[in-house]
RNA sequence: GGGUUGGUAGCUCAAUGGUAGAGCAGUGCCCUUUUAAGGCAUUGGUUGAGGGUUCGAGUCCCUCCCAACCCA
Protein backbone atom coordinates (compact mmCIF):
# COMPACT_ATOMS: atom_id res chain seq x y z
CA UNK A 1 0.00 0.00 0.00
CA UNK A 2 1.34 3.21 -1.03
CA UNK A 3 1.70 6.15 1.11
CA UNK A 4 0.88 9.42 -0.69
CA UNK A 5 1.88 12.85 0.60
CA UNK A 6 -1.53 13.15 1.58
CA UNK A 7 -0.99 10.89 4.42
CA UNK A 8 2.66 11.99 5.11
CA UNK A 9 1.19 15.67 6.28
CA UNK A 10 -2.19 14.22 8.13
CA UNK A 11 0.63 12.04 10.12
CA UNK A 12 3.52 14.96 10.02
CA UNK A 13 0.67 17.25 12.04
CA UNK A 14 -0.36 14.68 14.38
CA UNK A 15 4.15 14.47 15.22
CA UNK A 16 4.28 17.86 15.31
CA UNK A 17 0.90 18.04 18.17
CA UNK A 18 3.43 15.33 19.80
CA UNK A 19 6.32 17.57 19.99
CA UNK A 20 4.37 20.24 21.26
CA UNK A 21 3.11 18.65 24.23
CA UNK A 22 6.21 17.07 24.87
CA UNK A 23 7.41 21.04 25.37
CA UNK A 24 4.65 21.22 27.46
CA UNK A 25 5.91 18.61 29.87
CA UNK A 26 3.30 16.33 28.39
CA UNK A 27 4.49 12.62 27.55
CA UNK A 28 1.49 10.48 25.74
CA UNK A 29 4.22 7.74 25.95
CA UNK A 30 4.92 8.02 29.41
CA UNK A 31 4.07 5.37 32.36
CA UNK A 32 2.24 8.47 33.79
CA UNK A 33 -1.10 6.53 32.15
CA UNK A 34 -0.54 3.83 34.93
CA UNK A 35 -3.17 6.37 37.17
CA UNK A 36 -5.76 5.29 34.87
CA UNK A 37 -5.26 1.10 35.30
CA UNK A 38 -7.94 1.25 37.88
CA UNK A 39 -10.66 2.89 35.34
CA UNK A 40 -13.62 1.14 34.75
CA UNK A 41 -14.52 0.05 31.36
CA UNK A 42 -16.39 2.83 29.52
CA UNK A 43 -19.38 0.20 29.65
CA UNK A 44 -18.70 0.28 33.09
CA UNK A 45 -19.09 3.94 33.79
CA UNK A 46 -21.76 4.33 31.93
CA UNK A 47 -23.69 1.62 33.64
CA UNK A 48 -22.58 3.29 37.29
CA UNK A 49 -24.19 6.67 36.13
CA UNK A 50 -25.10 8.72 39.08
CA UNK A 51 -25.57 12.33 38.95
CA UNK A 52 -22.47 14.38 40.19
CA UNK A 53 -20.92 11.66 41.64
CA UNK A 54 -17.29 11.51 40.79
CA UNK A 55 -15.94 9.23 38.13
CA UNK A 56 -12.34 8.17 37.01
CA UNK A 57 -12.37 6.89 32.92
CA UNK A 58 -10.08 6.43 29.97
CA UNK A 59 -10.52 5.42 26.00
CA UNK A 60 -9.78 6.83 22.55
CA UNK A 61 -11.43 9.39 21.40
CA UNK A 62 -14.25 8.79 18.92
CA UNK A 63 -14.98 12.24 18.12
CA UNK A 64 -14.58 15.71 19.28
CA UNK A 65 -16.89 18.48 18.50
CA UNK A 66 -15.01 22.11 19.63
CA UNK A 67 -17.16 24.75 20.43
CA UNK A 68 -15.14 27.10 21.34
CA UNK A 69 -14.01 27.25 25.07
CA UNK A 70 -16.53 24.38 25.55
CA UNK A 71 -15.77 21.05 24.01
CA UNK A 72 -17.58 17.86 24.35
CA UNK A 73 -15.86 14.37 22.79
CA UNK A 74 -16.52 10.76 23.06
CA UNK A 75 -14.27 8.50 24.19
CA UNK A 76 -14.73 4.38 23.20
CA UNK A 77 -13.49 0.74 24.21
CA UNK A 78 -14.64 -2.51 22.84
CA UNK A 79 -17.34 -1.89 25.44
CA UNK A 80 -19.16 1.07 24.68
CA UNK A 81 -18.62 5.03 24.07
CA UNK A 82 -19.65 7.86 26.96
CA UNK A 83 -19.22 11.94 26.35
CA UNK A 84 -16.79 13.97 28.01
CA UNK A 85 -17.40 17.77 28.10
CA UNK A 86 -15.12 20.13 29.53
CA UNK A 87 -14.70 24.13 29.54
CA UNK A 88 -11.05 25.80 29.27
CA UNK A 89 -11.89 27.96 32.21
CA UNK A 90 -12.81 25.12 34.39
CA UNK A 91 -9.32 23.34 33.61
CA UNK A 92 -5.69 24.73 34.87
CA UNK A 93 -3.37 26.48 31.96
CA UNK A 94 -1.48 23.34 31.31
CA UNK A 95 -4.62 21.26 30.55
CA UNK A 96 -6.17 23.89 28.09
CA UNK A 97 -2.56 23.57 26.26
CA UNK A 98 -2.75 19.75 26.53
CA UNK A 99 -6.56 19.58 25.15
CA UNK A 100 -5.74 22.07 22.04
CA UNK A 101 -3.30 19.31 20.91
CA UNK A 102 -5.48 16.15 21.03
CA UNK A 103 -6.79 14.59 17.97
CA UNK A 104 -9.35 11.57 17.34
CA UNK A 105 -7.80 8.79 17.69
CA UNK A 106 -5.78 9.35 21.04
CA UNK A 107 -6.10 7.80 24.45
CA UNK A 108 -7.00 10.07 26.97
CA UNK A 109 -8.12 9.82 30.82
CA UNK A 110 -10.64 11.61 32.60
CA UNK A 111 -11.35 12.78 36.18
CA UNK A 112 -14.75 14.60 36.63
CA UNK A 113 -18.24 14.41 37.70
CA UNK A 114 -21.31 12.76 36.12
CA UNK A 115 -23.68 15.25 34.65
CA UNK A 116 -26.49 15.13 32.14
CA UNK A 117 -26.33 17.41 28.85
CA UNK A 118 -29.24 19.89 27.86
CA UNK A 119 -30.11 17.45 25.32
CA UNK A 120 -30.42 14.65 28.15
CA UNK A 121 -27.17 12.71 27.24
CA UNK A 122 -25.44 11.21 30.32
CA UNK A 123 -22.18 12.88 30.30
CA UNK A 124 -19.02 13.53 32.27
CA UNK A 125 -17.86 16.64 33.15
CA UNK A 126 -14.18 16.42 32.72
CA UNK A 127 -12.05 18.59 35.82
CA UNK A 128 -9.01 16.95 34.75
CA UNK A 129 -7.51 15.59 31.38
CA UNK A 130 -4.58 13.29 30.24
CA UNK A 131 -3.16 11.81 27.24
CA UNK A 132 -2.73 8.28 27.70
CA UNK A 133 -1.21 7.61 24.59
CA UNK A 134 -1.08 9.66 20.91
CA UNK A 135 -2.67 8.64 17.85
CA UNK A 136 0.35 9.29 14.85
CA UNK A 137 -2.16 7.87 12.58
CA UNK A 138 -5.45 9.40 11.07
CA UNK A 139 -8.74 6.95 11.69
CA UNK A 140 -11.58 5.78 9.30
CA UNK A 141 -14.19 8.09 8.71
CA UNK A 142 -16.50 8.60 11.83
CA UNK A 143 -19.78 7.82 10.15
CA UNK A 144 -19.27 5.33 7.03
CA UNK A 145 -16.53 3.69 9.17
CA UNK A 146 -14.46 1.04 7.08
CA UNK A 147 -16.49 -0.40 4.19
CA UNK A 148 -13.52 -1.99 2.57
CA UNK A 149 -13.55 -5.88 3.50
CA UNK A 150 -9.69 -6.23 2.96
CA UNK A 151 -9.32 -3.38 5.66
CA UNK A 152 -11.49 -5.16 7.64
CA UNK A 153 -9.85 -8.28 7.31
CA UNK A 154 -6.20 -7.28 7.39
CA UNK A 155 -6.34 -4.71 10.29
CA UNK A 156 -9.37 -5.96 12.18
CA UNK A 157 -8.24 -2.98 14.59
CA UNK A 158 -9.56 -0.12 13.18
CA UNK A 159 -13.23 -1.98 11.72
CA UNK A 160 -13.31 -2.73 15.52
CA UNK A 161 -12.83 0.82 15.67
CA UNK A 162 -15.42 1.76 13.65
CA UNK A 163 -18.05 -0.80 12.79
CA UNK A 164 -20.08 -1.45 15.43
CA UNK A 165 -21.77 -4.74 14.04
CA UNK A 166 -18.44 -6.25 13.68
CA UNK A 167 -18.00 -5.24 17.42
CA UNK A 168 -20.97 -6.72 17.94
CA UNK A 169 -20.10 -9.96 16.59
CA UNK A 170 -17.16 -10.31 18.20
CA UNK A 171 -18.52 -9.55 21.69
CA UNK A 172 -21.02 -12.17 21.02
CA UNK A 173 -17.75 -14.68 19.95
CA UNK A 174 -16.48 -14.08 23.16
CA UNK A 175 -19.89 -14.40 24.95
CA UNK A 176 -20.28 -17.86 22.95
CA UNK A 177 -17.00 -19.59 23.82
CA UNK A 178 -17.45 -18.34 27.54
CA UNK A 179 -20.51 -19.85 28.06
CA UNK A 180 -19.63 -23.13 25.97
CA UNK A 181 -17.46 -23.27 28.56
CA UNK A 182 -19.61 -22.91 31.53
CA UNK A 183 -22.40 -24.69 30.71
CA UNK A 184 -19.39 -27.90 30.38
CA UNK A 185 -17.76 -27.21 33.42
CA UNK A 186 -21.28 -26.98 35.28
CA UNK A 187 -22.03 -30.75 34.28
CA UNK A 188 -18.78 -32.28 35.40
CA UNK A 189 -16.59 -32.03 32.01
CA UNK A 190 -12.80 -31.20 32.58
CA UNK A 191 -10.84 -28.49 30.27
CA UNK A 192 -8.02 -30.10 29.25
CA UNK A 193 -5.28 -29.17 26.27
CA UNK A 194 -3.72 -31.81 24.38
CA UNK A 195 -0.64 -31.70 21.66
CA UNK A 196 -1.19 -29.34 18.57
CA UNK A 197 1.92 -30.82 17.38
CA UNK A 198 1.33 -34.26 16.25
CA UNK A 199 3.92 -36.90 14.92
CA UNK A 200 0.69 -38.45 13.22
CA UNK A 201 -2.12 -37.01 12.67
CA UNK A 202 -5.27 -38.74 13.34
CA UNK A 203 -8.99 -38.32 14.24
CA UNK A 204 -10.35 -36.79 11.01
CA UNK A 205 -9.60 -37.17 7.48
CA UNK A 206 -7.60 -34.29 6.15
CA UNK A 207 -4.57 -32.96 4.63
CA UNK A 208 -2.42 -31.76 7.34
CA UNK A 209 -0.16 -28.63 7.99
CA UNK A 210 4.01 -29.96 8.24
CA UNK A 211 6.42 -28.72 10.51
CA UNK A 212 9.83 -29.32 11.80
CA UNK A 213 11.31 -29.56 15.39
CA UNK A 214 15.08 -28.66 15.18
CA UNK A 215 16.42 -30.12 17.99
CA UNK A 216 14.48 -33.50 17.31
CA UNK A 217 15.61 -33.07 13.80
CA UNK A 218 11.85 -34.56 12.83
CA UNK A 219 8.74 -33.28 11.12
CA UNK A 220 5.49 -33.13 13.66
CA UNK A 221 1.89 -32.31 11.82
CA UNK A 222 -0.37 -29.34 13.17
CA UNK A 223 -3.07 -31.24 15.15
CA UNK A 224 -6.26 -32.15 11.93
CA UNK A 225 -8.49 -32.82 15.39
CA UNK A 226 -7.89 -33.74 19.09
CA UNK A 227 -9.80 -36.56 19.58
CA UNK A 228 -6.88 -39.32 19.73
CA UNK A 229 -5.61 -37.44 22.86
CA UNK A 230 -9.20 -36.87 24.27
CA UNK A 231 -9.72 -40.75 23.69
CA UNK A 232 -6.08 -41.69 25.88
CA UNK A 233 -7.88 -39.27 28.42
CA UNK A 234 -11.22 -41.26 28.52
CA UNK A 235 -8.44 -44.57 29.03
CA UNK A 236 -6.75 -43.08 32.02
CA UNK A 237 -10.02 -42.18 33.90
CA UNK A 238 -11.56 -38.75 32.97
CA UNK A 239 -14.95 -39.51 32.63
CA UNK A 240 -16.39 -36.41 31.17
CA UNK A 241 -13.86 -34.02 29.12
CA UNK A 242 -13.37 -31.37 26.77
CA UNK A 243 -11.30 -29.43 24.08
CA UNK A 244 -12.01 -26.42 23.01
CA UNK A 245 -9.47 -25.15 20.98
CA UNK A 246 -7.51 -24.85 17.08
CA UNK A 247 -7.66 -27.10 14.60
CA UNK A 248 -5.86 -26.78 11.25
CA UNK A 249 -6.46 -28.07 8.04
CA UNK A 250 -4.39 -27.57 4.36
CA UNK A 251 -7.25 -26.73 2.41
CA UNK A 252 -8.54 -23.70 0.62
CA UNK A 253 -9.60 -21.28 2.11
CA UNK A 254 -13.36 -19.59 1.65
CA UNK A 255 -16.62 -18.38 2.52
CA UNK A 256 -16.78 -21.70 5.10
CA UNK A 257 -13.32 -22.06 5.40
CA UNK A 258 -10.02 -20.84 7.18
CA UNK A 259 -6.88 -23.04 7.85
CA UNK A 260 -6.86 -22.65 11.09
CA UNK A 261 -10.35 -22.90 12.74
CA UNK A 262 -11.78 -22.96 16.69
CA UNK A 263 -13.33 -26.87 17.65
CA UNK A 264 -15.39 -27.93 20.54
CA UNK A 265 -14.62 -31.88 21.11
CA UNK A 266 -16.57 -33.37 24.10
CA UNK A 267 -16.21 -36.86 25.95
CA UNK A 268 -18.87 -38.48 28.21
CA UNK A 269 -17.89 -42.10 29.13
CA UNK A 270 -20.80 -44.65 29.07
CA UNK A 271 -23.23 -42.86 27.17
CA UNK A 272 -24.14 -42.57 23.69
CA UNK A 273 -24.83 -40.75 20.76
CA UNK A 274 -28.51 -39.78 22.04
CA UNK A 275 -27.02 -38.34 25.24
CA UNK A 276 -24.40 -36.32 23.24
CA UNK A 277 -27.48 -35.11 20.67
CA UNK A 278 -29.15 -34.35 23.77
CA UNK A 279 -26.43 -32.51 25.63
CA UNK A 280 -25.24 -30.56 22.57
CA UNK A 281 -29.34 -29.40 21.62
CA UNK A 282 -29.55 -27.98 25.10
CA UNK A 283 -25.92 -26.48 24.69
CA UNK A 284 -26.67 -24.17 22.10
CA UNK A 285 -30.01 -23.14 23.23
CA UNK A 286 -28.84 -22.10 26.18
CA UNK A 287 -25.78 -20.20 23.79
CA UNK A 288 -28.82 -18.35 22.27
CA UNK A 289 -30.40 -17.40 25.13
CA UNK A 290 -27.10 -16.58 27.25
CA UNK A 291 -25.81 -14.07 23.86
CA UNK A 292 -29.28 -12.46 23.65
CA UNK A 293 -30.32 -13.50 19.73
CA UNK A 294 -33.15 -15.94 21.40
CA UNK A 295 -34.41 -19.05 19.92
CA UNK A 296 -35.52 -17.20 16.50
CA UNK A 297 -32.72 -16.44 14.56
CA UNK A 298 -33.14 -13.90 12.26
CA UNK A 299 -30.57 -13.44 8.99
CA UNK A 300 -30.59 -10.47 7.31
CA UNK A 301 -28.40 -9.71 3.85
CA UNK A 302 -26.68 -6.54 3.35
CA UNK A 303 -29.38 -4.49 2.18
CA UNK A 304 -30.68 -5.68 6.62
CA UNK A 305 -33.75 -7.55 4.57
CA UNK A 306 -34.45 -10.92 6.50
CA UNK A 307 -33.20 -13.90 4.65
CA UNK A 308 -34.21 -16.52 6.79
CA UNK A 309 -35.04 -17.40 10.67
CA UNK A 310 -33.79 -20.12 11.89
CA UNK A 311 -35.85 -21.84 14.63
CA UNK A 312 -34.12 -23.22 17.40
CA UNK A 313 -37.35 -23.58 19.75
CA UNK A 314 -36.93 -27.26 21.30
CA UNK A 315 -37.20 -30.27 20.14
CA UNK A 316 -35.51 -30.22 17.60
CA UNK A 317 -35.99 -32.46 14.99
CA UNK A 318 -34.07 -36.64 14.25
CA UNK A 319 -34.97 -38.14 11.06
CA UNK A 320 -32.77 -40.58 9.30
CA UNK A 321 -30.49 -40.17 6.47
CA UNK A 322 -32.57 -42.76 4.66
CA UNK A 323 -36.24 -40.64 4.81
CA UNK A 324 -34.53 -37.76 4.20
CA UNK A 325 -33.29 -38.58 0.75
CA UNK A 326 -36.53 -40.72 0.69
CA UNK A 327 -38.82 -37.30 1.15
CA UNK A 328 -36.41 -35.31 -0.99
CA UNK A 329 -35.99 -37.49 -4.34
CA UNK A 330 -38.76 -40.56 -3.95
CA UNK A 331 -37.45 -43.54 -5.10
CA UNK A 332 -33.41 -42.97 -4.91
CA UNK A 333 -32.63 -45.86 -3.33
CA UNK A 334 -35.03 -48.44 -5.51
CA UNK A 335 -32.88 -47.21 -8.58
CA UNK A 336 -29.47 -49.03 -9.53
CA UNK A 337 -26.00 -47.36 -9.92
CA UNK A 338 -26.18 -46.42 -13.46
CA UNK A 339 -29.86 -44.67 -13.16
CA UNK A 340 -28.72 -42.95 -10.29
CA UNK A 341 -25.94 -41.59 -12.08
CA UNK A 342 -28.51 -40.47 -15.08
CA UNK A 343 -30.76 -39.03 -12.35
CA UNK A 344 -27.81 -36.45 -11.60
CA UNK A 345 -27.40 -35.83 -14.77
CA UNK A 346 -31.23 -34.11 -14.89
CA UNK A 347 -30.51 -32.83 -11.74
CA UNK A 348 -27.47 -30.87 -12.96
CA UNK A 349 -25.33 -32.29 -10.15
CA UNK A 350 -21.85 -32.91 -10.51
CA UNK A 351 -20.84 -36.39 -9.50
CA UNK A 352 -17.97 -36.52 -12.16
CA UNK A 353 -15.52 -37.11 -8.87
CA UNK A 354 -18.14 -39.55 -7.08
CA UNK A 355 -16.75 -42.91 -7.86
CA UNK A 356 -18.74 -45.57 -5.70
CA UNK A 357 -22.69 -45.41 -4.57
CA UNK A 358 -22.52 -43.92 -1.15
CA UNK A 359 -20.43 -41.02 -2.82
CA UNK A 360 -22.92 -40.64 -5.61
CA UNK A 361 -25.70 -40.87 -2.86
CA UNK A 362 -24.07 -38.57 -0.17
CA UNK A 363 -23.05 -36.06 -2.94
CA UNK A 364 -26.90 -35.83 -3.78
CA UNK A 365 -27.87 -35.47 -0.23
CA UNK A 366 -25.99 -32.45 0.31
CA UNK A 367 -27.38 -30.83 -2.33
CA UNK A 368 -30.63 -31.56 -2.12
CA UNK A 369 -31.28 -32.46 1.91
CA UNK A 370 -28.33 -30.72 4.01
CA UNK A 371 -28.32 -27.52 2.54
CA UNK A 372 -31.99 -26.88 2.23
CA UNK A 373 -31.77 -27.67 6.21
CA UNK A 374 -32.25 -24.35 8.32
CA UNK A 375 -33.89 -25.42 11.17
CA UNK A 376 -31.89 -27.66 13.55
CA UNK A 377 -32.06 -31.73 12.37
CA UNK A 378 -30.28 -34.87 13.88
CA UNK A 379 -29.68 -36.89 10.89
CA UNK A 380 -29.27 -40.37 12.31
CA UNK A 381 -28.59 -44.08 10.79
CA UNK A 382 -25.54 -42.18 8.72
CA UNK A 383 -24.51 -44.93 6.29
CA UNK A 384 -21.47 -46.78 7.65
CA UNK A 385 -19.24 -45.94 4.88
CA UNK A 386 -19.47 -42.07 5.56
CA UNK A 387 -18.43 -42.23 9.16
CA UNK A 388 -15.31 -45.27 9.65
CA UNK A 389 -14.96 -44.59 13.02
CA UNK A 390 -17.73 -45.05 14.61
CA UNK A 391 -19.91 -47.48 16.67
CA UNK A 392 -22.65 -49.99 14.02
CA UNK A 393 -25.95 -49.42 15.12
CA UNK A 394 -27.13 -52.38 16.87
CA UNK A 395 -30.20 -52.85 14.66
CA UNK A 396 -29.59 -51.60 11.47
CA UNK A 397 -25.63 -52.73 10.81
CA UNK A 398 -25.80 -50.86 7.76
CA UNK A 399 -25.24 -47.76 9.34
CA UNK A 400 -23.69 -46.42 12.16
CA UNK A 401 -24.34 -44.99 15.47
CA UNK A 402 -24.06 -41.09 15.08
CA UNK A 403 -25.72 -38.61 14.79
CA UNK A 404 -25.21 -34.96 11.96
CA UNK A 405 -26.45 -32.20 13.08
CA UNK A 406 -27.58 -30.02 10.75
CA UNK A 407 -28.21 -26.13 11.10
CA UNK A 408 -28.55 -23.15 8.51
CA UNK A 409 -27.63 -25.92 5.60
CA UNK A 410 -24.50 -26.63 6.97
CA UNK A 411 -22.75 -29.43 9.39
CA UNK A 412 -22.32 -28.06 12.46
CA UNK A 413 -21.98 -30.78 15.11
CA UNK A 414 -21.24 -34.45 14.72
CA UNK A 415 -22.21 -36.72 17.67
CA UNK A 416 -21.00 -40.31 17.85
CA UNK A 417 -21.14 -43.23 19.94
CA UNK A 418 -17.21 -44.14 19.78
CA UNK A 419 -15.87 -47.05 19.15
CA UNK A 420 -14.10 -49.02 21.88
CA UNK A 421 -13.10 -52.45 20.35
CA UNK A 422 -9.33 -52.03 19.99
CA UNK A 423 -9.06 -54.63 17.04
CA UNK A 424 -11.87 -53.24 15.48
CA UNK A 425 -10.31 -49.72 15.35
CA UNK A 426 -7.43 -50.93 14.20
CA UNK A 427 -9.10 -53.08 11.35
CA UNK A 428 -10.73 -49.55 10.40
CA UNK A 429 -7.85 -47.44 10.68
CA UNK A 430 -5.55 -49.61 8.18
CA UNK A 431 -7.84 -49.44 5.81
CA UNK A 432 -8.29 -45.81 6.45
CA UNK A 433 -4.18 -45.59 6.48
CA UNK A 434 -4.42 -47.41 3.19
CA UNK A 435 -1.37 -49.69 4.17
CA UNK A 436 0.80 -46.84 4.70
CA UNK A 437 1.73 -48.00 8.13
CA UNK A 438 3.35 -44.68 9.56
CA UNK A 439 0.01 -42.97 9.74
CA UNK A 440 -1.05 -45.87 12.19
CA UNK A 441 -1.41 -44.29 15.59
CA UNK A 442 0.16 -47.13 17.38
CA UNK A 443 0.39 -45.50 21.15
CA UNK A 444 -3.67 -44.63 20.27
CA UNK A 445 -4.20 -48.36 19.46
CA UNK A 446 -2.17 -49.55 22.79
CA UNK A 447 -4.25 -47.14 24.82
CA UNK A 448 -7.47 -48.61 23.66
CA UNK A 449 -5.89 -51.96 24.05
CA UNK A 450 -5.63 -51.29 28.23
CA UNK A 451 -9.33 -50.47 27.80
CA UNK A 452 -11.30 -47.30 27.21
CA UNK A 453 -15.01 -47.14 28.30
CA UNK A 454 -18.15 -46.99 25.95
CA UNK A 455 -18.23 -43.18 25.50
CA UNK A 456 -20.57 -40.62 23.50
CA UNK A 457 -18.45 -37.78 21.53
CA UNK A 458 -19.29 -35.00 19.80
CA UNK A 459 -17.43 -32.51 17.65
CA UNK A 460 -19.03 -28.87 17.24
CA UNK A 461 -17.49 -26.04 14.90
CA UNK A 462 -17.06 -23.23 16.68
CA UNK A 463 -16.75 -20.70 13.85
CA UNK A 464 -19.77 -22.00 12.02
CA UNK A 465 -21.67 -22.03 15.17
CA UNK A 466 -21.13 -18.46 15.65
CA UNK A 467 -21.76 -18.02 11.65
CA UNK A 468 -25.15 -19.29 12.28
CA UNK A 469 -25.93 -17.78 15.45
CA UNK A 470 -24.79 -14.23 14.62
CA UNK A 471 -26.28 -14.38 11.38
CA UNK A 472 -22.36 -13.57 9.87
CA UNK A 473 -22.48 -14.96 6.19
CA UNK A 474 -18.23 -15.65 5.94
CA UNK A 475 -16.22 -17.39 8.18
CA UNK A 476 -13.91 -14.17 8.47
CA UNK A 477 -16.77 -12.14 9.74
CA UNK A 478 -16.38 -14.36 13.04
CA UNK A 479 -12.61 -14.82 13.00
CA UNK A 480 -10.31 -11.99 14.60
CA UNK A 481 -7.62 -12.46 12.27
CA UNK A 482 -8.63 -14.46 9.08
CA UNK A 483 -5.95 -15.66 6.96
CA UNK A 484 -6.19 -14.06 3.32
CA UNK A 485 -3.34 -14.43 0.63
CA UNK A 486 -0.09 -11.68 1.04
C1' G B 1 -8.70 -23.99 -10.22
C1' G B 2 -13.01 -21.47 -13.43
C1' G B 3 -16.57 -17.31 -14.00
C1' U B 4 -18.46 -12.41 -12.55
C1' U B 5 -17.71 -7.73 -10.17
C1' G B 6 -14.51 -4.38 -8.04
C1' G B 7 -9.54 -1.56 -6.47
C1' U B 8 -9.77 6.66 -7.55
C1' A B 9 -7.45 11.58 -1.40
C1' G B 10 -6.42 8.94 5.46
C1' C B 11 -11.98 7.04 5.23
C1' U B 12 -16.83 6.84 2.25
C1' C B 13 -17.89 7.58 -2.75
C1' A B 14 -18.42 10.52 -7.88
C1' A B 15 -16.23 11.41 -12.73
C1' U B 16 -19.55 9.86 -22.29
C1' G B 17 -11.94 8.62 -24.19
C1' G B 18 -11.18 15.47 -23.34
C1' U B 19 -8.48 20.32 -17.09
C1' A B 20 -9.43 14.05 -11.50
C1' G B 21 -14.31 15.94 -7.87
C1' A B 22 -17.56 15.85 -3.24
C1' G B 23 -18.57 14.68 2.03
C1' C B 24 -16.00 13.39 6.40
C1' A B 25 -11.12 13.70 8.57
C1' G B 26 -6.99 17.52 8.42
C1' U B 27 -5.10 22.93 8.61
C1' G B 28 -6.43 28.37 9.95
C1' C B 29 -10.13 31.68 12.01
C1' C B 30 -15.15 32.35 14.75
C1' C B 31 -18.25 30.00 18.43
C1' U B 32 -19.71 28.51 26.59
C1' U B 33 -24.57 22.26 26.19
C1' U B 34 -22.78 19.82 21.09
C1' U B 35 -23.66 14.89 19.30
C1' A B 36 -22.74 13.08 11.45
C1' A B 37 -22.36 20.39 15.85
C1' G B 38 -22.28 24.86 12.79
C1' G B 39 -20.05 29.17 9.79
C1' C B 40 -15.94 31.19 6.65
C1' A B 41 -11.38 29.99 4.30
C1' U B 42 -8.01 26.17 2.83
C1' U B 43 -4.71 21.78 1.97
C1' G B 44 -4.67 17.07 0.15
C1' G B 45 -3.99 12.49 -6.04
C1' U B 46 2.03 7.84 -9.21
C1' U B 47 -6.65 6.54 -10.18
C1' G B 48 -3.73 -1.47 -7.33
C1' A B 49 1.20 -2.62 -10.54
C1' G B 50 3.28 -2.96 -15.45
C1' G B 51 2.73 -2.77 -20.66
C1' G B 52 -0.28 -1.33 -25.15
C1' U B 53 -3.92 1.54 -28.45
C1' U B 54 -4.73 6.97 -28.98
C1' C B 55 -3.38 13.79 -30.45
C1' G B 56 -5.27 12.55 -25.51
C1' A B 57 -6.64 6.80 -20.90
C1' G B 58 -9.41 6.63 -14.17
C1' U B 59 -12.31 5.17 -18.58
C1' C B 60 -10.52 0.88 -24.20
C1' C B 61 -6.97 -3.74 -24.83
C1' C B 62 -3.18 -7.31 -22.59
C1' U B 63 -0.42 -9.34 -18.30
C1' C B 64 0.03 -9.52 -13.14
C1' C B 65 -1.46 -8.50 -7.75
C1' C B 66 -5.41 -8.15 -4.11
C1' A B 67 -10.51 -8.54 -2.60
C1' A B 68 -15.90 -9.78 -2.83
C1' C B 69 -19.59 -13.07 -4.83
C1' C B 70 -20.84 -17.59 -7.51
C1' C B 71 -19.14 -22.42 -9.25
C1' A B 72 -15.78 -26.79 -8.67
Amino acid sequence: MEKTTSLHELIAFRRQKLQALRHQGFDPFSDAAAQFADARSIKGVVDDFLEGAPIKAAGRITAYRDMGKSCFLDISDISGRIQIYFNTKELDEATSAMAAQLDIGDFLGVEGVYFTTKTGEKSIRASRLLILSKSLRPLPDKWHGVQDAEICYRQRYLDLIANDASRTIFKQRIAIVHEIRRFLEERGFLEVETPMMQAIPGGAAAEPFKTHHNALDRDFFLRIAPELYLKRLLVAGFPKVFELNRNFRNEGVSRRHNPEFTMLEAYWAFANFEKMSELVEEMICSLAEHIGVGLQIEHRNAEGTIIRTINLQRPWRRATYRDLLESALPGWFQLNLEAKREKCAQLKLDISHCEVEFEVTQHVFEKLVEEKLMDPCFVTHVPKELVPLAKLHGKDPSSVEVYELIINGQEISPGYSELNDPDLQRERLEQQAGGEKQCLDEGFLEALEYGMPPAGGIGLGIDRLVMMLTGASSIRDVILFPHLRF
